[in-house]
RNA sequence: GGUCCGUUCGGCUAGUCAGGUUAGGCCCCCAGGUUUUCAUCCUGGUAACACGGGUUCGAAUCCCGUACGGACUACCA
């Protein structure tokens, strides 16, 4: 299907990292482009030079990179509906706000930050709440009480100012939303926001409709804390003339326990990122960490955050990018708040790790067996990975799982010798020693057929011998297959570790 | 406080639009089995329609109300 008219963005500030909930709101948003042939565009919203934070462009960027969400237009990629940027878009922004002065449904307000700051005040200690609606606007220093040559004189005075949206008295708005339905709100409830700044930059709500509409987005898809300014969003397509796009509000990502919010104190708090990559505060140096370096593969952090949300209606849960956007549809996506799993995200990377080549995994792995001082063959490291990887959620984990491939054993683990060292097993495994050396072809098959053949000729019993082999080649009771273990680590040095654990735990009295 | 949105097992959710299911799946947890160990794996289990009315032969599903939760309520986005 292809539908050239569909245009989606995802708009973020640069004022810190991508939080998740964010990277769902773009996943959905890619998917949407994706499935229906449409655009998929990178808006930068910049209008707040206070909260401008360095490198959290390239931040943003470089996580769907990672993610493997791609745009079709945007900032660093450019194309027909530029600049991407709104600080580069400025200058046409008043021109808009004028529009909307003219026509009468706009007009400038002369309160300051501090007079308004003061009346909320005020208000508050008399237990009620200040809206700049249309009941109060009456009485506040603005272009619809003072006279023109007030106004003029202020203006020219360069008085600081702020253009203000002329909210409708009495109107019931009604508004449409692609997962939630029809939704009403009565105007008189709504305050005038306020759409240009006195810094000469326009305020969201401003610079969000006059780029969706000059640069043709068709669906609007975004968070649903955005939800209570779609009626102001509405007015202002009313306002312009203009023809309204799709919307849809999507729910909020939650913390996994309690109520609330996902937010950054909870992945510190309960141990878990909440961004894609790890960010390093420009101003405290404070380090956050993120999915990519705790070690997720992007396949699994995209497929767990697609599923937060939103279901194919069956029973599949794995799925790849691009089956994500053969499969999405904004009619599948929930009504309520998500919280986040910390468990079933490490079930999906558990997933994608077992479908990943052991090469690659090896590859992933060396750097972490570098680091503990072991030398490994890429080979035996291959192989290792291959017998272990089911028991590891992370490529981390697998060092833990694999170590004694390479590592003699430097303790035995006690509660094992205890219950697995029998009195009879010095002798015992002295003997397997001397079976073990007589053997030419070491191979896994071979061992084994060996050995269960002279336990079965000795009436020893399997579990007696081969636990307290276990201990003496791996120094505790963990671990694959004992004979795939032998046949990797080779006979040499099965032979030596034998030797190493009779001497260490000597005779059982 | 006000406005809006939401509510199915501990978590993610299917089922709701077109009323009739032993309310299903996955994660977590628990038990059993397989195994030389641990893990995997397999089998099984605990566990939910927020509450109250109404409509109906019949309600998770439709309607009303209540409760609870959340978001928003900046010259932030």
């Amino acid at each position: 299907m292809s539908n050239s008219n569909i245009r989606v963005r995802f708009a973020p500030s640069p004022t810190g990292p991508l939080h998740i909930g964010g990277v769902r709101t773009a996943l959905y948003n890619y998917l949407f482009a994706k499935k229906n042939g449409g655009k998929f565009i990178l808006r930068i919203e910049d209008t707040d030079q206070n909260r401008f934070v360095p490198g959290a462009e390239q931040y943003i960027i470089e996580s769907f990179e990672w993610c493997g969400i791609t745009f079709d237009e945007g900032v660093t990629i450019g194309g027909d509906y530029g600049p991407y940027k709104q600080s580069e878009r400025k200058a046409m922004y008043r021109t808009y706000a004028n529009m909307l002065i003219e026509s009468g449904q706009a007009y400038y307000a002369f309160d300051t930050a501090e007079e308004l700051g003061k009346i909320r005040s005020d208000y508050e200690s008399q237990k009620k709440t200040f809206v700049y609606n249309s009941d109060e606007r009456k009485r506040l220093r603005n272009s619809l009480n003072l006279n023109e040559d007030e106004v003029t004189a202020l203006m020219e005075n360069s008085s600081p100012y702020v253009i203000r949206f002329k909210m409708p008295e009495k109107e019931i708005i009604v508004m449409n939303d692609m997962i939630r339905g029809r939704v009403e709100v009565n105007s008189s409830v709504l305050d005038d926001k306020i759409l240009f700044k006195s810094d000469g930059m326009p305020t969201y709500h401003l610079a969000n409709i006059v780029d969706d509409h000059l640069m043709e987005i068709s669906h609007v898809i975004r968070g649903e804390e955005w939800l209570p300014s779609l009626p102001l969003h509405v007015l202002l397509y009313d306002a312009f003339g203009w023809e309204k796009p799709e919307f849809a509000h999507l729910p909020l990502l939650l913390k996994p326990d309690g109520n609330g919010k996902l937010s950054k104190r909870d992945g510190d708090r309960l141990g878990f990122p909440v961004f894609p990559l790890e960010w390093t505060d420009p101003k405290s140096g404070n380090i956050s960490s993120g999915f990519r370096e705790e070690g997720y593969f992007a396949g699994a952090f995209v497929n767990m955050l697609a599923m937060l949300g939103w279901n194919p209606g069956d029973e599949r849960e794995i799925f790849s990018l691009e089956e994500l956007a053969e499969e999405f549809t904004i009619e599948r996506v929930g009504k309520s708040g998500a919280k986040f799993d910390p468990a079933k995200a490490a079930w999906y990377n558990h997933q994608y790790l077992i479908k990943q080549d052991d090469g690659l995994l090896a590859k992933m792995l060396a750097p972490i067996v570098a680091e503990n001082g072991v030398l490994a063959e890429e080979e035996q490291l291959v192989k290792a990975v291959s017998l272990v990887k089911e028991r590891a959620n992370f490529v981390k984990d697998l060092w833990g799982q694999l170590d004694f491939f390479f590592k003699r054993p430097v303790e035995y683990d006690a509660k094992a010798v205890k219950k697995r060292w029998k009195v009879s097993s010095y002798d015992q495994l002295t003997e397997l020693k001397y079976v073990l050396e007589g053997i030419s072809e070491f191979s896994s098959e071979n061992t084994e057929s060996v050995v269960k053949k002279w336990i079965e000729e000795k009436e020893y019993g399997m579990g007696v011998i081969m636990n307290a082999f276990r201990l003496l080649v791996v120094g505790e009771l963990k671990g694959p297959h004992l004979f795939d273990i032998i046949e990797l680590i080779g006979q040499e040095e099965t032979l030596e570790r034998i030797d190493q654990g009779l001497h260490e735990i000597g005779r059982k009295e």
